[in-house]
This record gives structure tokens, C-alpha cells and sequence, in this order.
RNA sequence: GCGAAAGUGGCGGAAUUGGCAGACGCGCUGGACUUAGGAUCCAGUGAGGUUAAACUCGUAGGGGUUCGAGUCCCCUCUUUCGCACCA
């Protein structure tokens, strides 16, 4: 018989919502405990990822409920962005009417799976009472001047019709539709998150965050130091700024590479426009697939542009070339390039036949011009290098700086890799940029009185156009809120990463009016203290969501310097090895199991199949495990729960028999286990087997009935474990059986499952004996034994003493509680 | 190429501080029972060896430290992830 999975998940479920067990209060005597899995997309269908992610969080909350914690645990959607306009184009629908249907889906299938959310608090990106702020903050961080507009090539992916910031392009793809992405000449909105890099780069404030994540981000903001130096092109006063990690390399200079989209290089271009070379190159290089151009193993080209600027240094004529290796927004755009030094400037003046210069002695004095085959890149001993001849290389670095900087043509300073954010998408569903164009007063924001700037209804939707807000004039056509003028309204919208930046805040204060959140409840609520989503998200989203973070506490919005204090990244949800997914046909839907199984035996299986930050590869078996753990369960208390019951008004003296001792020492050892896998080490898997283990342990007792009044207490305190340990794994169940012990709370109230320490001291110990650290034998001792006796007891345990034969004892050792090691030699 | 993490039975995984490798689950083998169920219960299950033991081997491979190594150190291989002309 399977146990009632489906009529006892549906009563819980009405019952915690009768009783609103999740809806987390404003104030509360308990000390506060904020949980947050990342939203989804509301794509309409909940799929096993899905499952897979929200059940930690959910674990994660009603353990902290029984812990005796305030605890939120909030959900909402990320309900901007390509997909709902595509899928509208789709089903000939709009967008708006779409993702409403598709979160209303979503919503009856989380509550299917027993998830303790707070709806009181969803936020939607796409409900003007959401987005009405992001326009706020946007207005608030154009305030500080930290938005800006400029024009400049842009990744561009044709396929959704939108630019991409450069961490949304995956290995020169799109990392939303994954074509191919090109370089297109726009003018843009920018976040200046550089702002905030040094910031960014400080993880000191979070308390548990995943190495991996801090060292992606570290990788991707990319500081490094080094040196401005001013070079001079020459006849001019034009100076030529460049950045350099290797100044003491600046004597080897033997030229001075340049990209094409240089500004000295667009003016050499117009200066000459029949200089078919110069503009055949630079026009080749600039469209070229930006990804290819930017690979490791790209064939460096170039071509002389026949102008020289002047090393002030040694006043040394250097050549200036127009190269493709050289990227444009890095540093300030300009390489002086030292080919015996660096080996990309090594490749390029070995191809064009450029002089080289050694200023880098190896100790061992070793380099030869002649011989180099690559660059001589490491530290050494000053050479050629005039008045810095025979330092350190490393110490001339600083020398070198220093000497710019007393002579006004340099200075010391730190380069970045991170760029500006570009947020401005040229698309329909997203947040409109609250800005109005005025051909007198220029760039107006758009009077906070006024916001939301809400999108319209009637667009066309589609991908034909570029962006479908272009076609809908009586939107775009307004009054300069400033003179009243004819202007135009900003068509482009915002990435969605803005949305999902700062939504963790407005959980606090999910439906205030008057500004984003109340920076009191903020306060409150905020950092989260346990935040749970993919890998995927370790730069993009999780970056900005700290970026914004540090602005509203700039502000004085929040006052915590992270936004998320522990951060846990699950793994994925595989089948054959490969990530689930449509196009590979290996998907399993998530209602078929919760109708034929239960929710309860799927977040099991979830659970238990790995730790949490691993991927889960599915088995159609290892579900059956679950569901079989669960009846197991099911069948021993509600055969035995009256029995139970009476067993857990018992008095727990008296005597008991060895075999009911042993059962209580494994059910406060399981507990204690417990505890430490739930609390200390977030490892899921371990505390579900430690339930199980308990389950044996007691299943062992055929007859419980025989027992006598104090060994029934035992029974039934073990028994009485077993639905506190499953809540947070298995909550519909455990409520249900917690329910028929005749226990008034329900779990979530009814405190941690406890163990004592007194249970776990045992009269008796096994020890091991190891000889020269193989298992010999072993023997039972009282705990309390002295080593001497120990020793003396182990080198008379009979196959020790027949291993011993012909051998010499060296040196016996006594690991306490545990083992007795003999060191022993042949004689 | 650089950096990080990982590699344990037929499978998912456990071993928390250097101390009985393989917990727990799946699968498999044998048995019991039968209201034939996607049952349940009992026994077994790393490899070799044995009636059973003893014993030998065993945590990617090779070395090392130690009374004792899955765990620490060095080298190699493989896989995964991140970065990759960043001056």
C-alpha cells in the first residue's frame, strides 16, 4: 500500500496557508533570518531545475523556523526580457497577457510542491508598481552621475536585436540565444559600475561565499597596476598617452601600436582619404568578428601609419603602427610595444622585420639578441636603460614611474578590465529609460510625479523592426517636461539585469508606494543572510546586484555593504550525463512525478542524491528509493502511533534491555548528525541518511509492544525524531505524522529535534589494533581505561599476538576512543 | 596557454580534525510471503582467495612524509569550470 501522499500534501498545503506559517511578519522578538532563491523566469512550466533549486531554500527556511528564527523567504518573477516578447510573437499574443497567464501557472505549481513562500510579497519586473522604481533609481543614479550616454561600437546580436554588455557575451556569442554576435556604432546608456571597482574587488564584508564566484568576479573586474606615460607624436604637442604594467621596460620601445578606432588614427584616416592601405586595414579590422580578433591565436597584422612620436625617456623616434592586437577600451587605448620583452610584440616585430632592443638582462646573462626565439618576459638586471642601468628590474619599476612623475609625463596607476555597464536594449518589454530628448534642453529626466513611464499596449510586437516602441508615435511624441517643447521620449529599455538588481530590497517592502522600499524595513531585512542560484549568474548578476547595493547604501537606502552574506551555488539537474533540456529530449516533468509520487518523495530524491552545490543526475530508481524511504516511514508510525504516543508520556527510568540502549544511542547519535549536516555543513544528502539510518535502527524492533515501560519511551522518543528530521526534506509527511503522534504544534513551531550529549558517552569502547598500520584485531574495553592497560590488553588480543610472532615492538600508540597502533619490526 | 576544482564499488554518493574505506540509497544475487504490488520482509553484495577463516590487493597513475594517508607534500594523466592578445 502507498501511503496518502496526494490527500496529505493537499491538506498541509491549504493548512499553511490558512495559517500563514510563511508570511514572514515586519516585526518579530526573534531574531531575523532572510532566504532567497534567485526568481525565475516565468516561463509557465515549473521544470525539475526548478524543483531542484527552490527545495534547498526551502529546506534551508524551515530549518530556521524550527530554529526558532524570524524567517522570509519571498518570491517573485523576472518577467522582463526577450523570451515573453518572443513567445508572444509566438502565440500571437502580448507579452503583458502572457507572462501574467504564465506566472499564474507558475504559482499553482509552487504551491504544489510545498514551498513555504511569502506570496504577500511577489514582485513582478513587468508590473509598473516594480519597474516604477527601477525607473527611480535610475533617475537617482543619473543624479549621482553615475549614468552617462556615449557612442561607440557595441556587441550586437542580430538575433534578438539588442546590444549586449561585453559579460553578456559568451565565448562571442549571445548568452541568452547563442548567435553570433557582431559590432554595431550606437549610442548607449552606461552604468559606471567602474565606479565601484576597487569595491567590487573587496569581499570582506560577505560571510560565506563560494572561492570559485570571488575569483570569477576578481578575474573579471581584472585590476592591474602599472604606469601612464605620455608619449609625443612627433612635430606636434599631440600627446599619446599609454599604459604599461612593464615600465621598466620603456628603453626597449622600438614602437608604438595603435588600434584602428583610435581617435588619432580616425583623424590620420580623414586627413587621408586616398590612402587605400590605411583604410583598406582599418576597415577590415573594425568589422571583423570581434571574437576572433580578440583570440589568443588570432595572426597579428598591421600596418606602418608612417608617423613617429618620441619616447620621453630617451627622446628615441618610435614608429607608430596601426595593429589588431590592440583593443581600444583597455588602458588608454595606446601599446608601447617592447618585442624583446613582450611576446606579443615579439610576434608582430618578427613579422614586419621591426628593430628590438634587449633592457632586461636574464641573471645569467644569458640573452642574445640574435638567438631570441620568443620574448625574455621575467624579471632580470637593467640594460641600455641609461640612468636606471644595473637596479632590479622589479625596483626600476617603481624608479621609473617615479622619475615620469617628477618630470610631469607620467604617473602611477591602475587599469581595469571591467567595462561601464551598457544597459540600453533596443527592445519592447523592458523598463523604459525615463528620459525625454529635448532639441533645446538636451537630455530631461522625466518628473518622478510622472513615473512610471509606462509601456504602451499597442505595439506591433515583433522582430522585423528593431525596437517596436518606434512605432508607436503618440508615445514617443511628448512635451519637454522642462520648456514644454515637441521632444521625444528615450525608446530604449533596460537590460533586465537592472531589474534584478535591487529586487532583494523591495521583498522588505513589497508594496510601498512612495519609493522603493522603506529604508527602515530594509535595514531590517537586508543582507540576505542565505541566497541560493546557479553558477551562471557568478559575474553578471550577482556583480550587479552588489553594485547596486553599494549605491543604496550610498544613499542611505540600506546600511550593509553586501547585499548577500552566504551564498550557496546548487548544482544542475542532469539525466544521461547531459543538462536537461527540450532539444535533447531528456527532460522529466515535475507534475507527473508530484501526481504519481508525491512533492514530497521528488524533493527527497532532490535532496538526497547529492549535496546541494553538485549536480543531481536523475534515476527513475533512485526516485523509487525515496518514495520507498517515505512509505517505510509512513507504515512504522501509523502502525505503531498509539503505541508511540503512550510511549512518550513514559518515564524514562528503568531498566533497559542492551538492544534498546544501542537504539537510543544511534537515534541521538542520527540527531546529532543531523544538526551538524543541516546547520554547520549545509550538506542535505548526509542528514536525509542519517534519517534513514535511524529508520533501520528502529524497524529492527519487531515486537515494540513487548518493551517495558522505559524501553517504550525510547521507542517512541526515536520514533517521534523521525518526522522533526524529514521536515525540512519531506514537510507534508512529517506534518501528517507529527499530527498523528498527537502533538499539538505544528513543526515548524515545534523546535529542533534535540539530542543529549549523555546518550552519546558509551560504557564501552571497540578499539582497533593496527600492526605497522594494518587491522590486526580488535577489542572491547570500558571507556574510562587507562592506556598503560589498554596497551598491555591490545599486545594479547590473540591474532595480535600470533601477527606479532618473530617481530620486535617498537613504539605503541593509542589513539583515544578509537585505536591502538603497534609499530613493530621483524626480530 | 594561465588559473581553480575534481577523480572513491556496477551506479549516485559517504568518510567532519591523518585513525575500521565504501555509510545511506540504487542496482544485483539468494530466500520468505503473497491481498501479484512500480509491493513487503530476511540474508548477501569492492576485487582475489577460502567450506569458512586467515591472508592479499584496493580511493586516476607514480613517488614521498608518518606507527598509520582517500585525506598532507611532489610529479604525471584525465575531466570539468573560469580566463585567455587586457599591454
Amino acid at each position: 500500500m502507498e501511503y496518502p501522499f496526494g490527500a496529505i500534501e493537499r491538506k498541509w498545503q491549504q493548512t499553511w496557508r490558512e495559517k500563514r506559517i510563511f508570511n514572514a511578519p515586519q516585526k518579530s522578538d526573534k531574531p531575523k533570518y532572510y532566504v532567497l532563491s534567485m526568481f525565475p523566469y516565468p516561463s509557465g512550466v515549473l521544470h525539475i531545475g526548478h524543483a531542484s533549486n527552490y527545495s534547498i531554500g526551502d529546506a534551508i527556511t524551515r530549518i530556521k523556523l524550527m530554529q526558532g528564527y524570524s524567517v522570509m523567504q519571498p518570491m517573485g518573477y523576472d518577467s522582463f526580457g526577450m523570451p515573453a516578447e518572443n513567445y508572444a510573437i509566438l502565440h500571437n499574443s502580448h507579452p503583458r497577457l502572457t507572462t501574467e497567464e504564465n506566472i499564474a501557472a507558475m504559482r499553482v505549481q509552487f504551491d504544489g510542491m510545498g514551498f513555504g513562500l511569502d506570496w504577500e510579497r511577489e514582485v513582478s519586473t513587468c508590473r509598473p508598481d516594480y519597474y516604477r522604481w527601477g525607473q527611480y533609481i535610475f533617475k537617482r543614479l543619473y543624479q549621482k552621475g553615475l549614468v552617462y550616454r556615449k557612442k561607440s561600437f557595441q556587441n550586437w546580436c542580430e538575433e534578438c536585436q539588442t546590444v549586449l554588455a561585453n559579460e553578456q557575451v559568451e565565448d562571442g556569442s549571445c548568452w541568452r540565444c547563442h548567435s553570433a554576435v557582431e559590432q554595431k556604432e550606437l549610442e548607449q546608456w552606461y552604468f559606471k559600475i567602474t565606479d565601484y571597482a576597487d569595491e567590487l574587488l573587496d569581499f570582506s564584508k560577505v560571510i560565506d561565499w563560494p572561492e570559485r564566484v570571488m575569483t570569477m568576479q576578481k578575474n573579471w573586474i581584472g585590476k592591474s597596476e602599472g604606469a601612464k606615460i605620455d608619449f609625443t607624436l612627433e612635430g606636434t604637442e599631440v600627446k599619446i598617452p599609454i599604459f604599461t604594467t612593464r615600465p621598466d621596460t620603456i628603453y626597449g620601445v622600438t614602437f608604438m601600436a595603435l588600434p584602428p578606432e583610435h581617435p588619432l588614427v580616425q583623424e590620420w584616416l580623414a586627413a587621408e582619404p586616398n590612402n587605400a592601405e590605411l583604410h583598406d586595414f582599418c576597415h577590415k579590422v573594425i568589422n571583423a568578428d570581434k571574437m576572433l580578433r580578440s583570440s589568443a591565436d588570432a595572426v597579428k597584422e598591421g600596418v606602418f601609419s608612417g608617423r613617429y612620436c618620441i619616447n620621453p625617456y630617451n627622446g628615441a623616434k618610435v614608429q607608430i603602427w596601426i595593429t589588431n592586437y590592440v583593443l581600444m577600451d583597455y588602458g588608454t587605448g595606446a601599446v608601447m610595444a617592447v618585442p624583446a620583452h613582450d611576446q606579443r610584440d615579439f610576434d608582430f616585430a618578427k613579422k614586419y622585420t621591426i628593430p628590438m632592443k634587449i633592457v632586461i638582462q636574464a641573471p645569467d646573462n644569458s640573452l642574445v639578441l640574435d638567438e631570441m626565439q620568443e620574448a625574455y618576459t621575467e624579471a632580470g638586471i637593467m640594460v641600455n636603460s641609461s640612468r636606471f642601468d644595473g637596479m632590479e628590474s622589479e625596483a626600476a619599476k617603481a624608479a621609473i614611474t617615479a622619475w615620469a612623475t617628477e618630470n610631469g609625463w607620467g604617473e602611477q596607476t591602475f587599469t581595469y578590465r571591467l567595462r561601464d555597464w551598457g544597459i540600453s536594449r533596443q527592445r519592447y518589454w523592458g523598463n523604459p529609460i525615463p528620459v525625454i530628448h529635448c532639441p533645446k534642453c538636451g537630455v530631461v529626466l522625466v518628473p518622478d510625479e510622472e513615473l512610471p513611464v509606462k509601456l504602451p499596449d499597442n505595439v506591433q510586437v515583433g522582430r522585423t523592426t528593431s525596437n517596436p516602441l518606434l512605432s508607436v508615435p503618440e508615445w514617443i511624441n511628448v512635451p519637454c517636461p522642462q520648456c514644454g517643447e515637441d521632444a521625444k521620449r528615450e525608446t530604449d529599455t533596460m537590460d533586465t539585469f537592472v531589474d534584478s538588481s535591487w529586487y532583494y530590497a523591495r521583498y522588505a517592502d513589497p508594496k510601498n508606494t512612495d519609493k522603493p522600499f522603506e529604508p527602515e524595513l530594509a535595514k531590517y531585512w537586508l543582507p540576505v543572510d542565505q541566497y541560493i542560484g546557479g553558477i551562471e549568474h557568478a559575474v553578471m548578476h550577482l556583480m550587479y546586484a552588489r553594485f547596486f547595493h553599494k549605491f543604496m547604501r550610498d544613499m542611505g537606502w540600506v546600511n550593509s555593504d553586501e547585499p548577500f552574506a552566504r551564498l550557496l551555488t546548487q548544482g544542475m539537474v542532469t539525466k544521461d550525463g547531459a543538462k536537461m533540456s527540450k532539444s535533447k529530449g531528456n527532460t522529466v516533468d515535475p507534475q507527473y512525478i508530484i501526481d504519481r509520487f508525491g512533492a514530497d518523495t521528488l524533493r527527497v530524491f532532490l535532496m538526497f542524491a547529492s549535496p546541494p552545490e553538485k549536480d543531481v543526475e536523475w534515476s527513475d530508481d533512485g526516485l523509487m528509493g525515496s518514495f520507498r524511504f517515505l512509505n517505510r516511514v509512513w507504515r512504522l508510525i501509523d502502525a505503531n502511533k498509539e503505541l508511540i504516543r503512550k510511549g512518550l508520556n513514559n518515564a524514562v527510568q528503568g531498566d533497559i534491555s542492551p538492544e534498546i540502549a544501542e537504539l537510543r544511542y544511534d537515534t541521538h547519535h542520527a540527531i546529532s548528525r543531523w544538526h551538524d549536516d543541516c546547520l554547520e555543513r549545509m550538506q542535505y544528502n548526509t542528514a536525509i541518511a542519517a534519517t534513514m539510518e535511524l529508520l533501520n535502527s528502529i524497524v529492527k524492533f519487531k515486537e515494540p509492544e513487548k518493551l517495558n515501560e522505559a524501553e517504550l519511551a525510547v521507542y517512541a522518543f526515536a520514533c517521534a525524531a523521525l518526522p522533526k528530521m524529514l521536515y525540512p526534506f519531506a514537510p507534508h509527511i512529517a506534518e501528517e505524522l507529527w499530527q498523528a503522534l498527537a502533538q499539538p504544534e505544528l513543526l515548524h513551531d515545534s523546535g529542533m529535534p534535540v539530542f543529549d550529549k549523555v546518550y552519546l558517552c558509551r560504557d564501552t569502547i571497540t578499539y582497533m589494533v593496527q600492526i605497522n598500520g594494518k587491522i590486526r584485531g580488535k577489542l572491547e574495553v570500558a571507556a574510562d581505561i587507562d592506556h598503560e592497560t589498554l596497551k598491555a590488553e591490545a599486545l594479547e588480543v590473540e591474532n595480535v599476538k600470533r601477527s606479532l610472532e618473530g617481530m620486535i615492538v617498537k613504539k605503541v600508540i593509542v589513539v583515544p576512543g578509537k585505536m591502538v597502533s603497534i609499530a613493530a619490526v621483524q626480530g
